[in-house]
DNA sequence: CCCCTCTTTGCATTCGAATGCAAATGCGCT
DNA sequence: AGCGCATTTGCATTCGAATGCAAAGAGGGG
């Protein structure tokens, strides 16, 4: 059989007995119509189980209803908290999200036609994009919000965690508790929250005088941590900070199972992100914790900001990262590693 | 300023010397057009950076190219998995993918409005999802897959994998080896994936004439893996089998780190998913593994089938699961739990 | 060279809701 | 009752692409 071609305005508003134009407005939030019309038309609507075809209504209105979110889909347990944040919070703004999974750049431009094929009303980007790319969206007008991203030589709105307090308050316990010999997993080369990180990292052992015993890069991925692990023990650090958990939970896991170690007794570890598997009983990683919820938030509203008035000036929204103390680390000073 | 306004197929008409409908005409694949004509048009396109307004072309064609899935936003890792691969393989398919996240009966009802405003071309349900709810939509003709779901009394299209053989080949091998107690989570009273893992192996105990010496129900989550294993303890198990990995995991933590058991030396420890973070060393848990992968590919496809002709049968597609051997569980027989 | 067929093109209409404007209604006041 | 003002309602048009149909063009055969 055919599909029962779905009701429409008119057949509504054949049914109340009033015009298609009073329909829609029943619809339209703060439309003018009397509570006599709403009634007829919402009765009559229910009954014939209409909802107003968002594509025609886009089509008119120039406002779709969507949201694209660009995110990475390697296996980062980062993104998936915040997409499900992002989804619920734009759910609740009546906003739909397009989702979309971008590996690299080139993955990133076959998003650029589908993205301005729906006439998206906004785009977060979690993910890999290019300058162009980022200029291509902004030149068609299309607001553009980077998660977590920016880029070094250009304005942009973007929703941020600063890290640097709490990489300080991390580095400078650990340090006067005496740890002397850190050593350092970065993230892969493109990513600038990796670089920032371990900047920040060095620049707080800097202030006490001192340097990495060792830098290892990695991709972001548990198994870069763990082959970093390796690497790094020659230098004999007594604490090693990755650019984010998967990398330390990787990193402990070598440690701990392919060498020996103890972690936190002999080798401390501390990581990025706060993701809800490094809370896990086996790591309880001592961490850098992104506030994702409230970025979450922020991202939402400044995209809504953007889609009501598209004023061409930029904004940073920051918010602070704060230190989670685990069990992955432990003062040196207290208790010889020996002892335990 | 104004946005100025995106171009339109008269647009590249006007520019190329053409009709209207001979742009449209170019941009649908298999439509009789002359290769000048194509080219002409092609070249006017590019310049003006035209794109088919998806909306226009949704409103006339009745097909969106959109696709509702729906996940629950449960801090389950295997939602994520499955969302990113369904992602990827709608859009090889030249679909979008509209993203719900429903955590209750409730949540669900409310996604329905959208789904229909936005006339998706099908819905993917990996997520809580009534029976009315289901109808809801069928009636509508709005092709719907459940993924990893099903009803007991209703055909329905759904993509689920059959665990049978993993768990009989998994009990088996354990009990051969010695374990004659075992422990049993639960998954919530809702899940029928969950009910369905637990009489299998209930069923394959009694194959051996055995059963559960212990029960406890779960809901998914790490921790409520961490709590049932305080409860179990009492019955001695020597394995416990959980029906998801995130509880076996919690399970694991919580016996070596909360009682001091050792696992998989005094107790072992068996999941279902094969999640990744299942994986790390710091588990190397013994599984169940959903081919996600072949499970994604054939609810697009099925999807995608149904799409092309509605006709009111169903099918379902079941894909094997595959035991994971870890190390989270050992033979008894040969390696007495005091020493080893 | 003409006619017939097959392909390509353009015309006109359609999808379904929103909205500016004008007409109609309601309401209060004198 | 009559007037004016404010609120509701309906009419007609618009958004942008797709498509049935008819007209125009291309190509082949006699």
């Amino acid at each position: 059989m055919t599909r029962p071609s779905r009701a429409t305005s008119y057949d509504v508003a054949r049914l109340a007995g009033v015009s298609q134009s009073a329909v829609s407005r029943c619809f339209k939030p703060g439309a003018s119509i009397s509570a006599k019309m709403r009634d007829k038309v919402m009765n009559a609507a229910k009954e014939l189980g209409y909802q107003p075809n968002a594509m025609a209504r886009g089509l008119i209105t120039k406002r779709s209803g969507l949201v694209a979110v660009l995110v990475s889909s390697t296996m980062n347990f980062y993104y998936p908290e915040v997409l499900f944040q992002l989804t619920q919070r734009f759910a609740e703004q009546g906003l739909r999200v397009l989702l979309f999974t971008v590996d690299s750049e080139d993955d990133a431009d076959g998003v650029l036609d589908p993205i301005w094929q729906y006439s998206v009303d906004g785009v977060i980007s979690a993910s890999h994009l290019s300058r162009t790319q980022y200029e291509c969206l902004r030149e068609r007008n299309i607001p553009v919000i980077l998660f977590n991203r920016w880029f070094a030589d250009q304005k942009t709105d973007s929703v941020f965690a600063d890290s640097t307090d709490a990489v300080n308050e991390l580095i400078d316990e650990m340090v006067a508790s005496g740890h002397h010999r850190v050593a350092v997993v970065s993230g892969p080369d493109g990513s600038m929250v990796g670089r920032k990180r371990i900047e920040q990292v060095h620049a707080a052992l800097a202030r006490h005088g001192l340097e990495a015993v060792a830098t290892q890069r990695g991709d972001y991925r548990y198994q870069s941590g763990v082959e970093a692990a390796s690497d790094l023990l020659a230098a004999r650090p007594t604490l090693v900070v990755a650019a984010n958990d998967m990398m330390a939970m990787g990193v402990m896991d070598a440690l701990r199972h392919d060498h020996g170690v103890a972690v936190p007794d002999d080798i401390s570890v501390a990581g990025f992100d706060g993701v809800t598997a490094g809370q896990f009983a086996a790591y309880r990683l001592t961490t850098i914790r992104q506030p994702i919820g409230r970025m979450a938030e922020a991202a939402v509203n400044l995209l809504l900001q953007r889609v009501e008035t598209s004023d061409a000036s930029c904004e940073q929204r920051i918010l602070d990262c704060v230190l989670i103390p685990g069990q992955s680390t432990r003062a040196l000073n207290d208790l010889p590693p020996h002892t335990g």
